[in-house]
DNA sequence: ATGCCGAACTTCGTTCGA
């Protein structure tokens, strides 16, 4: 069972690069974000006639995110992140799929920092800890995938240049704080648990020449329950397609669970 | 210190992202 996430930044303006990904990738689960459509403007039949079902939570303009599952409809179980009901954003949807609880996130930026923004990234952060702590309690096979916007160390493998980082919210202290405390509710890391050592970029920003250069880092995360870790085959970043005309600026990630 | 890019709306500039 291979599960995909995929930050791709405006599903209409992505969709015949999208498409294709999903055809020569054949996850049998892709969680999007940033879809940047209302849910009205969702390209839902395009995504079914490629064999695929889906749910998904849209916002016009930014934010957004999706589950699709290959030759099956996701079981929604969750729509929004709980914990604050004035939170409009559309940043969290969760399904089952084939018997794992699978989360699409999409994780507040917080630039610039300090600032409301950052302030909101840390709650939403808060609420997410929660809301893992209860799916953790369930003993399922759960997949928590998607765009956390939080670079976990200042390690080469994980980012081109920490100095260059060191103001943004996506390096600060109390943003990795916040990831570490989910990581330490029990939760793996996928990629890291496959490629223990090694740069593993999944994020290359359009400007000065970030792709050529290779100027990236890792924010696109998948975390894995006890029981899907123990299934745990295979993890790694489709870098190819960052590299496409019309590209996103994120690569799709992805494990595999036997 | 800022813009460097790319996309969508607020639409021939502005806002957002990371």
């Amino acid at each position: 069972m291979k599960i995909a996430t995929f930050n791709v930044n405006g599903i209409r303006s992505r969709l015949p690069r999208f498409l294709e990904w999903l055809e020569e990738s054949q996850p049998d689960v892709a969680c999007l974000q940033e879809i940047k459509a209302a849910d009205e403007s969702f390209p839902e039949a395009e995504i079914r006639a490629a064999g695929y079902g889906v749910v998904w939570h849209g916002q016009k303009g930014f934010n957004g995110v999706a589950i699709l599952a290959r030759g099956s409809e996701p079981i929604e179980t969750q729509r929004g992140l709980p914990g604050d009901p004035d939170d409009s954003h559309s940043r969290y949807i969760e399904a089952e799929v084939n018997g794992v609880i699978v989360g699409s996130i999409y994780l507040p930026n917080g630039n610039p920092q300090p600032g409301p923004k950052f302030d909101y990234k840390i709650a939403w952060m808060e609420r997410l800890i929660a809301h893992a702590a209860n799916l953790f309690a369930g003993e399922r096979a759960v997949v928590l995938a998607g765009d956390y916007n939080v670079i976990p160390t200042d390690a080469r493998d994980d980012v081109f240049s920490a100095p260059a980082m060191a103001s943004d919210a996506l390096t600060q202290p109390q943003s990795r704080a916040a990831f570490r405390r989910l990581l330490h509710q029990g939760w793996t890391d996928g990629i890291r648990a496959r490629h223990p050592s090694g740069a593993i970029y999944t994020f290359w920003d359009y400007q000065a020449g970030c792709w050529a250069r290779d100027a990236g880092f890792r924010i696109d995360h998948l975390l894995l329950s006890p029981a899907a870790a123990d299934r745990l085959v295979d993890a790694g970043v489709d870098k190819a397609a960052r590299g496409k005309e019309k590209a996103s600026d994120h690569a799709p990630t992805w494990v595999t669970l036997g």
